[in-house]
Formats: structure tokens, sequence, C-alpha cells
RNA sequence: GGCCCCAUCGUCUAGCCCGGUCUAGGACAUGGCCCUCUCAAGGCCAAGACGCGGGUUCGAAUCCCGCUGGGGCUACCA
């Protein structure tokens, strides 16, 4: 049996790191068992759904690395993918119900069940449909059709013995039959709920594995009952615990950024991301935190993963980052141009047209910028006085190292020195700065300090040789000169 | 409220299924030291957890029960 597993990301917005994460599993499961994985859309709720989420959502995929076999773009054999192209599927299987009497046709109005409801809350017994509309008679379905009410239908429920569930992760978990009620499948105006298209879509595109959030499986005895109702098995199902804020609750937008797409402006790197998501619930072996993808496809396994809810640890992302940026800078430093370059972009450091140079440019504060850098926005905080000759000095750092002013007149030397010479580059940057040291018989250190708060603003950051290097002779002598009239 | 899920360092986790090898291992974060022109990075070291209470057993982080705590769901949302 081919194993197939989905995503079905309703696109109301911008992917999760939350569902991004369940995606992913999905995605290293059916890759693991060398099986396919499909790209859903479940957009039956029309008020909430956006192409252009859609859009995003594929967008951010791709991104991640994350490709699928079978979806709303690339087609497939059990398409269409997208759940609003499959109404008259879902409205032919609620007929099927209709026919067989394990559905029937409801005509109670929102108002009266908000009634209905308020009534058991307020005696403080939990709300089940009353079952009013179970067995009309002709005449009182007449009389509702002549209202004008359009109907709803809904599942007929009768079952008494429990419904047992096996979650691959969570075990056997047991639900009470009396607490379900007669699910509405059909809305009035036609279109299918979740629990019904999701049934269905899941069945018709020979889904058999469902890997999805935990706080879908209270929603996973519904689904049962309606896979009952066909005479339908349901697929293997695995309840992934929900991803925790800092405050313990599920994460969400209260916490700042939750969506993929704020990682990648800020300039994390997809396989980062993936690596970090893997370790999200699950170890692949001990003793180790950096994994391919390719090592976690082979390693994957559905009992592996844990059952407590993890909480979304934005430092530990930040330094598996900083290791996969390291490495890239090594190995493939135009990538890392490429993520800093956006990034440099938004924050108006570097216009819309990058030539070749700038490329360079950027490519040479990076290899200085090195292990500073944890994501790609960092070339913004830290290096901006590469880009920008009005970045502003740290008040601090003056008064640490530019109030003396045997500091200015040792810049001033420098500047002079600097000055005279053809080109600046690392290592007469290093020769001047050390042969004005014994010249005028001090410490290397008190040139260097001030050097950098002159040329910098600030009191950390590159060694000062390389610093030197790549600003270039010119901007060199004109921020130290600065730095001696305005000081 | 009802139903369901969960519970090892601050955080991610290993160990739990198949009790002893656990004076509970690793990683992030934190603190200290080293390296060093600063900051990072790196190296070394330190501190830091089996939620509580009952069982079962010669022996429990590991098995059972209860409690407590946290979370999710409870829609003509997904």
């Amino acid at each position: 049996m081919t194993v197939r597993t989905r995503f079905a990301p309703s696109p109301s917005g911008q992917l999760h790191v939350g569902n991004a994460w369940a995606a992913f599993f999905n995605w290293l499961y059916a890759r693991h068992e060398a099986g396919r994985f499909v790209l859903r859309i479940e957009d039956t709720d029309q008020s909430r759904s956006t192409d252009e989420s859609i859009r995003s959502i594929i967008s951010d995929f791709r991104w991640l690395g994350i490709d699928w076999d079978e979806g709303p773009d690339v087609g497939g054999p059990f398409g269409p993918y997208r759940q609003t192209e499959r109404a008259a599927l879902y409205r032919e299987h609620a007929q099927r119900l209709l026919d067989s009497g394990r559905a029937y046709y409801c005509y109670c109005t929102p108002d009266e069940l908000a009634a209905e409801r308020a009534a058991a809350q307020a005696s403080g017994r939990p709300y089940r449909y009353s079952g009013r509309c179970r067995n009309l008679s002709a005449a009182e379905r007449e009389a509702f059709i002549r209202e004008g009410r359009p109907p709803t239908i809904r599942l007929r429920v009768d079952r008494t013995e429990p419904i047992v569930v096996p979650d691959l992760i969570l075990g056997t978990v047991r639900f009470e039959p009396a607490a379900l009620d007669d699910a509405i499948l059909m809305r009035s105006d036609g279109s299918a709920l979740y629990n019904f298209a999701n049934v269905i879509d899941d069945h018709l595109m020979e889904i058999t594995h469902i890997i999805r959030a935990n706080e879908h499986l209270s929603n996973t005895p519904k689904q049962q009952l309606v896979y009952d109702a066909f005479e339908w098995s349901m697929p293997y199902v695995a309840h992934l615990p929900l991803i925790l804020g800092p405050d313990r609750r599920k994460l969400s937008k209260r916490h700042g950024e939750t969506s993929l797409d704020a990682y990648r402006r800020q300039g994390y790197l997809p396989e980062a991301l993936l690596n970090f998501f893997a370790l999200l619930g699950w170890h692949p072996e001990e003793g180790r935190e950096i994994y391919s993808v390719n090592e976690l496809i082979a390693k994957f396994r559905i009992e592996d993963l844990g059952k407590a809810s993890p909480m979304f640890d934005a430092a530990k992302l930040s330094w598996i980052n900083g290791l996969y940026l390291r490495e890239l800078i090594a190995t493939d430093p135009q990538r890392v141009v490429d993520v800093c370059l956006s990034s440099l972009q938004r924050a108006g450091l570097i216009g819309p047209a990058v030539a070749e140079a700038d490329r360079t440019y950027v490519q040479r504060v990076i290899e200085v910028l090195g292990d500073r850098l944890k994501v790609g926005a960092d070339i913004v905080t830290a290096g901006d006085f590469f880009f920008s000759d009005t970045a502003t000095y740290e008040p601090a750092a003056v008064d640490q190292y530019l109030r003396d002013p045997a500091a200015l007149e040792v810049l001033a030397r420098l500047r002079d020195r600097v000055a005279a010479v053809d080109e600046l580059d690392r290592d007469s940057a290093d020769r001047i700065v050390r042969q004005l040291a014994a010249d005028l018989g001090i410490h290397g250190r008190a040139i260097i300090h001030p050097t950098r708060v002159a040329l910098t603003g600030r009191t950390t950051g590159p060694g000062l040789f390389e610093l030197m290097g790549v600003l270039g002779k010119a901007r060199v002598v004109q921020r130290l000169g600065r730095a001696v009239t305005a000081l």
C-alpha cells in the first residue's frame, strides 16, 4: 500500500508556523515511505478564504522546500484539490446519506439553535441538538418549506457504543457517544462543513495517514461517524501536540510573529527552520541537534513523536540558524548575500536596483561580520554603518573613547596616514595602526577602540583592520575627519 | 460546566513501552574562566528537573490509582 499523506490548510491568512510544522511531518512521513504528499485547500468557508492566501501558502511551502505530488497547482489523479471546486461531490454524497436514511433535512434556523444552546447553558447542561427535525411528518416539512426555510442536512446519529480512536501518537482514545449529536453536514446554502468535506476528501483521495494538530482530536469521533455512515474505514490518525507560546498558551499572533513569512523576511534559512521544527516534539537521535533534511527523512517515525506540547523556543531557532548561516558563508556565500540583500533593501540601506558591485560589497561585509550574524536581518543591526554614513554614534561609546582630546589627536594622525596611502586594505590598515602606535609609544588599543567608535559609532563589532579594509580609504578618512572636527 | 489530551532542568528533549546499568544524559538559554583590539564565534567549567500523594515491588523517572497543574474542543469556523 502506498502511503498518502496530506496537508489541508484553510486559506484564511498567512501560513502559521504551527501549521507548517504539522505539514512538515506529513511531508517527512510521505517521503520516508516513498509515498505521496497531497496539498488540499479547504476553502468551504468562503467568507474567510482568499486567493491571496492560497498564493502565499504555496509560496511559503516552496520556500521551505516542502513539495507536493498532488495539489491545486500541479493537479493529480484525485482532483480537484480545492474544496470549492468539489461542491458537487459533497452534495452528491449528502444525497446518498439522505437516500439511505443516515441523514435528514433540518429546518431549524440559526436563531432557534442559538436559543436551544442558550437554554442548555443556562440550566447547566451540556448542549446537544434536540433532534426536533429528525422525524418530521410530510405535512410539517411542507409547512417549513412554505415558510421559506432553507434546510441544513444533518447526520442521524444513533450510536450507543463508545467510539475508539487508535491514535498513532496518543494511543487509544475513547469517546462516549452521549456527547455527540446530529452534526450538520451541509449548510443551508448547500455548502459542506469541514467535518463532512474533510472525510469525503480524505477517503476519495485515498489518504492513508492523517497527521494533524491536537485541536482536531475532538473532531475525530465526529468524523468517525461520517465514515461509518458511508461504511468507509478511517485512515490512520496521529494527533500532534500544540505548539505553545512563551505563556504556555497555543502559539498565536499575541505572541508576536507567527507567520512563516515573518521568519522568511527576517532572514531565517528554510533548512534551519526545518531542523528546528524537527526538534520540536521529536528527537531523531541522542546527542545530536543538527540534521539535514535527508537525514530527517531517513529517520522519521510517527511513533517517535512526543505527546507533550512544546514551547516555541525562539532562542534555539536563532542558534540553529546562526550555525547554518556560518556554514553557508563558507559553502555558498551567494545565498547569504541574497538573504542579507533583501533585509538591506527592506531597511532602505540598498536601493531596489542591485549592481554586481553591490553584491560583491555585501559579500565582503558578510565575511567580515561573520558569526555575528544569526539571521539575515542582523546585517542591518550589526552592519548598518557599512551602508550608511549617517549611522548614529552611541552616546556611551563617544563618552568612553572620544571625549579625551588626546584620543582625537591620535585619530587625526591616523587620518593623515591613511590619507597618504594609495589604497587601504586589511593588511595596510594593520600596518598603519601598529606603526602609529609604535611611533607614539602607545598601546594598539589606544588607537583601535577610539577608531572603531569613530568609524562605526559603537564599541563592539568586527575586527578593526577588517572593518577598515571593507570601508575603504575614502570612507575611513572622511569618518575619522568627522570625528575629529565634530567632537 | 461537559468531553478529551498532556506532565523529566527556565526551554527543547533522552530515558518510560521491556522497572535495577539514572549519584537522570545531551542541547539552547544563564553564570564563570580561557582565547582576544571590542563584540561575536569557539574551548573548558558551573548551576539547573523526574509536579504531589498513595499503592505494586527486594527495588519506580519508568507499572497502577487519585490529586494538582497546564492545554484543547465544546459553531450552519477550520
